[in-house]
Formats: C-alpha cells, structure tokens, sequence
DNA sequence: CCTCCAAAGTAAGTGGCGCTGACATAAGTA
DNA sequence: TACTTATGTCAGCGCCACTTACTTTGGAGG
C-alpha cells in the first residue's frame, strides 16, 4: 500500500510526526478543524489509531502544531510582501493587508484554527509568540510611514486598527457572512482605501 | 429533583424546546459552542439524551436556533443603540460599532456560534436574513451621514469597512489574540476614531 | 558484532457522544 | 370515551479520544 506522503518502509514509520501534521492540514481544509478526526488521521497516515499519541499528548497539541507552522507560513508570505515594496510606502502596508487576507482566502480552515479560539493557547506561548513577531512586521511598516519610532504608540494604534480590519475582512469572507461582491469592490481597493484613511485620517488621541 | 428552567410535572416536561434553547446558550458561554453536547443538555433539562430530537432534528439544528435567537438580541441592542443617539450623527454610528463589541464580549460564545462558520448556513436562511436586517442599520445610519439614499453604493461601502472593522476587533479580543491595553486605547476611542476616518476620508471608487 | 534499551509501533478496551428505531405515555380532539 | 399524535424512554450502533499493556526495531556501548 502506498502511504499519503513518506513512504512506509516496515514497522516503522520514518517521520510520523511530519506526516501527521501535513495530513492533518489536509483534512482540515477539506472538512474543517472541528471535524478532523485523529482516528482518521491515523488511518490516512498508514499507522493504529493510537500511533498519533506517541508525537502529541493529544488532540491539541497536534492541532497547535499545524498552527504554529501555519503561522511561520503567513509570516514569510508577509515578510515577502513587504520586501516588494519601498519600506515605509503605502503601497507597502496594503500589500501586507492583501497578503493578509489572501493567506485566509487560501487557507480558511488553517487561518480559522490559527485565529479562532484555540484551546491550549496557555500550553502553546510559541504560538503567541510567532503571532506577535509577525504584526511586528505591519507594525514597522506603519512606523515607518508615520516616520516615527517603531514603539511609538501612534504606530502601535494604527496598526491595530488596519489589522481588526483586515482580520475582520477575512473572517466575514470565509464565513461567507458578506457578499463583497455586493460591495462592488475588490480586496486591494478596499484594503487600499482603508489604509490610507487610517494612516491619513485617524486620529484616537 | 429541581429542573434548570420549568418544572418538571410528569412524564412530560412542559416545554422542553425553550429549554434547551435556554440551557445550550448558558452551556455554550460556560464550554464554548464547540463543547457543548446535546447529551448533556438533556441531562439538565432533566430528560433523556434521545428527547432533544423529538424538537430538532440534529445539533445544527439546535445550534441554529440558539443562535438566530441571540442575532434577534443583537439586533435589539444595536436598534436601541441608534435611536439614543440623532439620526446620522458620527455619536450613532460609533455608537452601533460600540454596541457591536460590547455583544461579543458579553457573550463571547454565542457570538461565535452566530458569526463563525455555521455548519448549516444553508439550512437557515432565516439567519442570514437577520444578519442583513441589522447590517442594514448600519447602512441606513452611513446613509444618513454621508447624506445618500441608503441605497447608494458608498453607503454600503463604508458601512462594510466599519463593520469589518469592529467584527475583526471583537474576535481578536474573545479570542485573546491581542491585547487592546497594549494599544492604549478604550473601544469607544478607537471606534469613534475609525468611524470619522472611514467616513471622511476613505475613498475606495 | 552482539546486547540491550528506549523509541515507536500495535491491539484491545473504556467511556462518551450523536443519532436511530421500537416502544410507552399523556394530552387533546372526534 | 376512543383514537391520534406529540412527546417522552430505552437499548443499541458506530465513531471518537485516549489509556494500558504488549511488541518490534534501530542504534549506542561494550
């Protein structure tokens, strides 16, 4: 029988920790975080139902695992983005937000067990940690085109806000709770305009 | 024994359907909706697990129900919202922005179940409506300010970017995923500072 | 090169859940 | 009062997360 990925060579897997986690990937864009099963998992992955609890402690953990990698994934997407425009350009800050939204758009099941409720987010600080390092790159970004300090709370607020939105955004898209359609507008437009309002515009102080 | 909500009279339980409407929302605030099971909600509205589906038919359906009852709350709350404050002033709009979050963080659970990905969108259509029927007071207050028929494209526009907004600022903070002390800035502050940005300078035609 | 141990697999079992089908009871209508 | 139908119960199916006790095997140390 062939195997979903690395192959299987005896009783043994080679690398079933790796293998699970891209299995499970896979089944949680197909069906979705909460319906993905460890048992099913198991079975894709070759191995016995129990098999799985030999790399994780549970069903969290693994899911933490794929999330965590999910988030080293958005942020080389943002990172890239960044680094294609002039620093500190508004053209910058609203690929960061496109990039943002299409990772979501691309990857919903992934972007929802990143961003939704996480159970054992006490157990996974990395996870908060990968998190934080990846708004750095809006925040810096921000600073930049306010020509300020990257601490400065000005920057810190404006970033927040263009991330509520755009994190909003998303989530209303993949939840399918708005049409944009209806709105007559595309995401970099939207983006675009917002972005230019919030760094142009607002003012919290 | 003392039932939850109704007592219990005899082999009938009086009016079960409301009650394990009532008791799945206090169970999905305590668990989190994804927590919550059917088996135990009969059990404390003190009947059988097979009871529940003599009232619906799965626990989507269920689930569907808790939660079109709470966008009727919504709904309520942001209509009072608006009407404390003079049609089309800035004070309304930030004011429904405001009544929005304060929903979500009030009851965080019931707020994803209602704005999460809703396994059986498709068979409540009545859930969408209602959706519509409360962003459509958003529109209506956009409309107002900017001095358009409801109608307008640029209403829906705006009216979009806020709620985008809001809707992404009301997850991030249930979901911990930032911590707004951080930014330094209360919700009224920070909506009533986006509101004026969107609505005064953002362009996106 | 052999031995032995720890890592990584299996099988079988526990308890919970969603849901179903067959049956019991009660409430209301003819 | 008899019948119908809504609303309960009980027992059971298949699936799941997770555990325990056992098995296999690759590799490090003698």
């Amino acid at each position: 029988m062939a195997e979903t990925k690395s192959a299987r060579r005896g009783y043994h897997h080679g690398d079933l920790r790796a293998d699970l986690i891209a299995v499970v990937r896979a089944l949680i864009e197909s069906d979705g975080p909460d319906h993905v099963s460890i048992a099913e998992a198991a079975r894709r992955a070759g191995v016995s139902s129990a098999a799985p609890y030999k790399h994780f402690r549970d069903r969290t953990a693994l899911m933490n695992a794929v999330a965590a990698d999910a988030m080293d994934r958005l942020r080389a997407d943002m990172r890239a983005a960044a680094d294609a425009h002039p620093a500190g350009s508004l053209a910058q800050i609203s690929a960061l937000g496109v990039a943002y939204v299409a990772f979501a758009v691309a990857q919903p099941g992934v972007f929802r067990l990143m961003f939704g409720l996480t159970e054992g987010h006490e157990d996974a600080p990395e996870l908060l940690e990968k998190g934080e390092a990846t708004f750095g790159i809006v925040i810096a970004a921000v600073a930049a085109y306010l020509g300020v300090a990257p601490d400065d709370p000005r920057a810190g607020q404006r970033a927040y806000m263009l991330w509520a939105f755009v994190h909003g955004h998303s989530f209303l898209w993949i939840d399918k709770k708005a049409k944009v359609s209806k709105v007559g507008l595309n995401d970099a437009a939207l983006i675009h305009a917002m972005s230019d309002a919030v760094l142009n515009r607002a003012d919290p102080d």
